[in-house]
Parts: C-alpha cells; sequence; structure tokens
DNA sequence: AAATGTGTATTCAAATTTGAGTATCGGATT
DNA sequence: AATCCGATACTCAAATTTGAATACACATTT
C-alpha cells in the first residue's frame, strides 16, 4: 500500500521502469525508512497498471534472448489525484516505527547471554554502519536534495544514533547476565547467576 | 513469523488462549513495539497447531448461544525448540525500525504546507502520548518487570523521545514553508512562496 | 580458461497481513 | 426501558509481502 505511493511519487518526477524505480529508492537512501523487495515493487506496478492509475510508455528490449524488457510507466491524470489522497493517508500513519528486534526482548531470559551479547555487538556495527552512510550522504548530497528529503534522512540519523546508544547500554547489560532472571515464588524476578 | 515467536514465547510462561494473548500483549505494552492485529494472531495460532509447536488443553465454554469458546494451548516440546530458534533469528532482525509515517516525507513538496503541519502536530500529540504511557509503565510497573522488559520499554522511549525532537523541528518547517519546493532549471531546489 | 560474483529485469507460488464482519454480554447513558 | 458502547472471542476473504527462481551480460578472481 505505502509501496503504491512511492511508485506513484517516483513517477510524479518522471517516467521510469520498476528497476529503475528500485535504483533511486537505493540511491536515495529511501529504504533505510522501510521494507524495499521486489516482489512489492512489481506487485504494487501491476495494481496501478490495472486500475489506470499509471500506463506503459514504452518497451525497450534488452540485449540478450531470453531476458525481459524494461517496461516503462507514466503517471496519469487519475494517478495523480490518488497519489495526493495515498500521500495524505500515509503522513497520517503511526510516525512510530515498528521494531523487528524488540519482539524479540522479552524473551531474553531463555536465551544464551553470552550469545545475546554477541548478536547485539553485530546491531551495534550495522547501526554505526548505517549512521556513517546517511551521514555521508547527507554531507555530499544534501546540498541538492529538497528540504523534505533533508528532513527524511535527518530523522534517520537521529533515531539511528538512538538506537545506538540503546545498543550500547543493552550490550553493557547483556554482557554482565543482568538478562538471566527467574521468578521466585513470590513472583519477584531474581537473577541466575550471583557468580559475577 | 515474529507473531510465532511472541505466541510460543507467551505459552513458554503458562497455557492461555489466544483473546488473552493479546491482552497480554497489549497489558505490557509490548504493542508499542510492533502491529497487533487479531488476524494475525489466530493465524500464528492456527499455524503452530497444524505443526504440533502448541496443541489445545482444554475448551473452556463461554455463556450465551452462539458465542465461540475459548480455546487454551500449551506449547510442546518441539514448541520450545523451535522458540529459540525464532527467538535468535528475530534477535537477528534489523533493530532498526519501519516508519509508515517516513514514506510520505520525500514528497512533502507536492502536499498543502499547512494541512501537512497540522498532520505533524497530530503526530506529535500522539508521540507525547505514548511517551507518558510507557513512562507510566515503567514508574508503575517496572519494579516488577524482568529486567529485558524493562530494557525494551526503555527502549521504546529513547525512540518516542527522539521522534518527538523531530517531530517539533518537522512541524516548525512545515509552518514556515520550507517544503514548498520546485526545480528550476540548473536542477536546483527554489522555494515556492517567497512571501513569508 | 574456468569459476565466481554482481548487476539487470522480472515472475511466481506460498506465506502472511489486513480489514471487516459476527454475535453476545454487561454496564452506563439518555 | 431502550439504546449505545466497549469488551469478549473469534472467522474469513481479499490484499499484500516474502523469498526464491530465471536468465543473461559483464567483470573479477583463481
Amino acid at each position: 500500500m505505502s509501496m503504491k505511493l512511492m511508485v506513484l511519487g517516483l513517477l510524479m518526477e518522471q517516467d521510469r521502469h520498476p528497476y529503475e524505480m528500485r535504483q533511486v529508492i537505493q540511491n536515495r537512501n529511501w529504504d533505510h525508512a522501510f521494507k524495499l523487495r521486489d516482489g512489492s515493487l512489481y506487485y504494487a506496478v501491476d495494481q496501478l497498471r490495472e486500475s489506470g492509475l499509471i500506463e506503459t510508455v514504452e518497451v525497450v528490449p534488452v540485449p540478450g534472448e531470453n531476458r525481459p524488457d524494461k517496461t516503462i510507466y507514466r503517471i496519469t491524470e487519475a494517478g495523480r489525484e490518488r497519489f495526493m489522497e495515498l500521500f495524505y493517508a500515509q503522513l497520517e500513519q503511526p510516525a512510530h516505527p515498528q521494531h523487528p528486534m524488540m519482539m524479540a526482548m522479552p524473551f531474553l531470559r531463555h536465551g544464551s547471554q553470552a550469545l545475546i551479547a554477541e548478536i547485539a555487538e553485530r546491531q551495534l556495527e550495522a547501526c554505526r554502519a548505517r549512521i556513517e552512510k546517511l551521514e555521508r550522504t547527507i554531507r555530499e548530497r544534501g546540498e541538492k536534495m529538497p528540504s523534505s528529503t533533508r528532513r527524511m534522512l535527518a530523522g534517520m540519523v537521529l533515531y539511528a544514533k538512538a538506537e545506538e546508544e540503546w545498543l550500547l547500554e543493552t550490550v553493557a547489560e547483556a554482557k554482565s547476565g543482568r538478562y538471566a532472571e527467574y521468578r521466585d515464588e513470590e513472583g519477584q524476578w531474581r537473577r541466575k547467576d550471583t557468580n559475577s
């Protein structure tokens, strides 16, 4: 659904083929805010075409025998209207994120503390790499972006820094074995290994 | 998929029926980290039962004629093993969140700036309400939680505060009309209305 | 020179999510 | 006393996402 907004939004700028859309999204680092999968992209494009919100402009052959051609799409007038609807609807969506990893947090006491600390450290590294990538993009290409895109990237950086801080604390706690707890008779949570 | 981890994790504690799982998730404020829908929950439960990872313990009738009964489930030994697999897999998932609203950001220049500012203000209010709710939960029940759950909620608060800061800036910029831009002949982005 | 990997451009089935609907009880409101 | 609302406990079809597969060109490594 939000993928449709993305496709329409990209076609508001200029005609493109799906693969190109994917590249643009990645180049501009927009894929830090959502999951970009080919399947979803092509599905959205198909649906939009069937609904007459976009139309085929041109089919460009690609060198090679059995290879698929590039299909270039253009947004229609109906598509522009739909874009505005989807745009406002998306803005109203929860600003607060969904955290895949977070879902495992409440269950930390069931796992190996050493392994958990390791994973959290990997996450921390990935997080720092992301911050660096985002900041480099802003540094190098920030001037050339529209303000709203800069705002978006600034948001990602802010979030990523909150994440960095949190992961750092999490690693420390995991290493200390803090999460290895059990429930005693009175329903209180107690540390398992008091050997540290 | 992550819903299955959630179900198995809840059944590691004690036997429950699906509706109760939903209540527990909401009571503990775990639903701030992901989207909780009945459909997904019941689907996950069905799948787990079919795979023999959980089993029916008891079917409790509910007062009333045509009303569905409560079906209480228990985790099996295979379920416990699967839980551990899913747990580690989930921990490896991107720690960085998906932002539904963020996806609309790059298109801000196509919309009405006044309307955008209004929506952002609503988002800000919702964000603050969330912070308050989370902090109240931690204040009132934090002591009684296992450390890992406290860690999770602490993370949510951190994120929410980053979000608050970002929304505040966004509202200010939207009000100033900063996002109403167009591309000039040289490809530079320029403000549309210079009347402010 | 062969094997390996990366980029291009898409398709597809299967898994999962979404959003709406069903029906009842009990408490509060008009 | 009638009506409305929220909680309870699910079900279901339709929409969407996921993950793998295809197939060739080009570049790099062994």
